[in-house]
RNA sequence: GGGGCUAUAGGGUAGUCUGGUCCAUCCUCCCGGCUUUGGGAGCCGGGGACCCCAGUUCAAAUCUGGGUAGCCCCA
């Protein structure tokens, strides 16, 4: 920890010291405890178990919506699956903890803790999907997952297990799945960006860095930690390749047998959790959206000699069972001091804090701050509802704005290698003129991930920009503009 | 795969080099009590730790060996 971080304030500078701010407040604001002694594994307390409840609840409202089905399936996977995928088994075998059990050779078959679910589900696909009438077909589940992560192990970030929610699809036909991955976009749009205020971009990945078995893939990039990029969810193109070696297959309407197309689609519910604590939180702690706030509203009572303290808090108490109702609130009844609450539940992110003291007795009025903006004003008391219902709306709004005002001052663009290593350590995303994302285009990648730290993240989606002079490193006629990133 | 570092209460630390003054320091935390409350209050009392195993020694948090866990760097 730096030394200006003093054992009581938390305080810490988020630009300068990312690392320190983001690991002091998942334990201070008791989001997660690292303690449990099994590196990458966490222990998500309930501050932090709540919220991700409630973006995995609007992630699961907007499949449903959009026809997707709820199922359950194990958490094993038996090694032949596993194998039938050639690309997806090379892609995910090196990260895949095997079970053993007293000595392997009591298991009857050789299993693993899926790194995720393809070869779970897509056996039973196989077995549901028999007529064109059954498509399509769209499910998703709500689940853990397990990968052995060789790099250092980051809390919510990265760790070994972790929470998400992953839809399959299957389709009749080859353009109706490519719907379905603008879709998955769409639908991340709305979430991250519209509901969480978390700006992003869209990019079709590299041949190198799609997901192993897919034709293509598109993954969300946001920006944390100072311009750095954090993937959020990425939606997979998997043409026929699962179908066929999983052997799913259907009678179309003139009678012959196909292989359907197929998605899926990943939001990892602990790293979107930790792109809000990470794009919105500030040196005071969390600053949560009031839709996914833990708590919501905090009721702080403020006494003083003379005053009438029963009535204190009969108001609050009265105040806070009408408000438990629709709200996630909290009153604070603690010993503390007035400010010690203050600073407490600003760490904790809390969107409202309501104050009732003397002047708020008298004048049947209430005090209340906004974390946001930290701007305190009075209202009267038969106001509340009113407020409440459109406070949520404006602090996502402010929020998002920032966000968004800050992600855009991070868009670059550099025409020559010169240029590019002059923005290399600016932060944010660089646009350049690139040869190819296909496998031939790796060399190029590489010089630039060796000479600058830089990824390249991909051509950026719905906007196919026409590519101008010469790749940046190679000098071939450039085919596409890529975006580069530092990875976080 | 190679190298380095660290391990003291729930969290953060002092003490380790140079063994004894340490039934282990300070802050925070937790419990009880009194007093307090418009931006981190005060006092009194109480609670809680030397990672594990062996060795050296009259004497080990401190030295040695082994184990375990964690962190960092390089490939």
């Amino acid at each position: 920890m730096p030394e200006e971080v003093a054992d009581k304030e938390f305080n810490i500078d988020k630009e300068k010291h990312f690392s320190e701010w983001y690991n002091e407040l998942l334990w201070r604001a008791e989001l997660i405890d690292q303690r449990y002694n099994v590196k990458g594994f966490l222990v998500h307390r309930p501050n932090a178990t709540i919220a991700e409840n409630l973006i995995e609840e609007m992630f699961e409202k907007e499949l449903q919506r959009r026809g997707h089905k709820p199922m359950r399936f194990p958490a094993v996977i038996p090694e032949e699956n596993f194998e039938k995928e050639a690309e997806h088994v090379e892609g995910f075998s090196p990260n895949v903890f095997w079970i053993t059990h007293g000595g392997s050779t009591k298991l009857e078959k050789k299993l693993a803790l899926r790194p995720t679910s393809e070869t779970a589900m897509y056996i039973m696909y196989a077995q549901w999907i028999r007529s064109y009438r059954d498509l399509p077909f769209k499910a998703y589940q709500r689940c853990q997952v397990w990968r052995y992560e060789t790099k250092h192990t980051r809390p919510l970030l990265r760790d070994r297990e972790f929470y998400w929610i992953e839809a399959h699809d299957v389709f009749e036909s080859k353009r109706e799945a490519e719907r379905q991955v603008i879709e998955d976009m769409e639908i991340t749009e709305e979430i991250i960006h519209n509901k969480l205020g978390i700006p992003f971009l869209y990019f079709r990945r590299p041949s190198w860095d799609k997901f192993a078995g897919a034709e293509y893939t598109f993954g969300a990039d946001a920006l944390i930690a100072s311009g750095r990029v954090l993937q959020l969810p990425s939606t997979h193109f998997l043409g026929q390749n699962f179908s066929k070696t999983f052997g799913i297959s259907f009678i179309d309407k003139d009678g012959n047998e196909r292989h359907p197309w197929q998605t899926c689609y990943g939001p990892a519910v602990g790293r979107i959790l930790a792109a809000v604590i990470a794009v919105h939180g500030d040196n005071k702690g969390c600053v949560f959206p009031f839709e996914i706030a833990p708590i919501q509203i905090v009721i702080v009572p403020i006494f003083k000699t003379g005053v009438d303290i029963d009535a204190i808090n009969t108001k609050c108490l009265m105040l806070h069972e009408k408000l438990k109702k629709e709200y996630r609130v909290e009153f604070d009844e603690s010993d503390k001091q007035p400010g010690a609450k203050f600073y407490y539940w600003e760490l904790r992110g809390v969107p409202i804090r309501i104050e009732v003291g003397e002047k708020e007795l008298h004048e049947a009025k209430l005090t209340i701050v906004r974390r946001d903006t930290g701007k305190r004003e009075m209202i009267d008391e038969k106001e509340l509802d009113k407020y409440l219902k459109n406070v949520g709306k404006e602090i996502l709004k402010n929020l998002k704005e920032k966000a968004d005002k800050d992600f855009n001052s991070r868009l670059f663009e550099a025409k020559t290698k010169e240029e590019l290593k002059k923005l290399a350590d600016k932060g944010g995303f660089i646009k350049v003129p690139f040869c190819s994302i296909d496998s031939d285009g790796k060399p190029c990648a590489d010089v630039i991930k060796e000479e600058t730290g830089l990824e390249v993240r991909g051509v950026l989606h719905g906007r196919e920009e026409a590519a101008k002079g010469k790749c940046i490193i190679c000098g071939r006629e450039a085919k596409l503009m890529v975006y580069l990133a530092k990875s976080y």
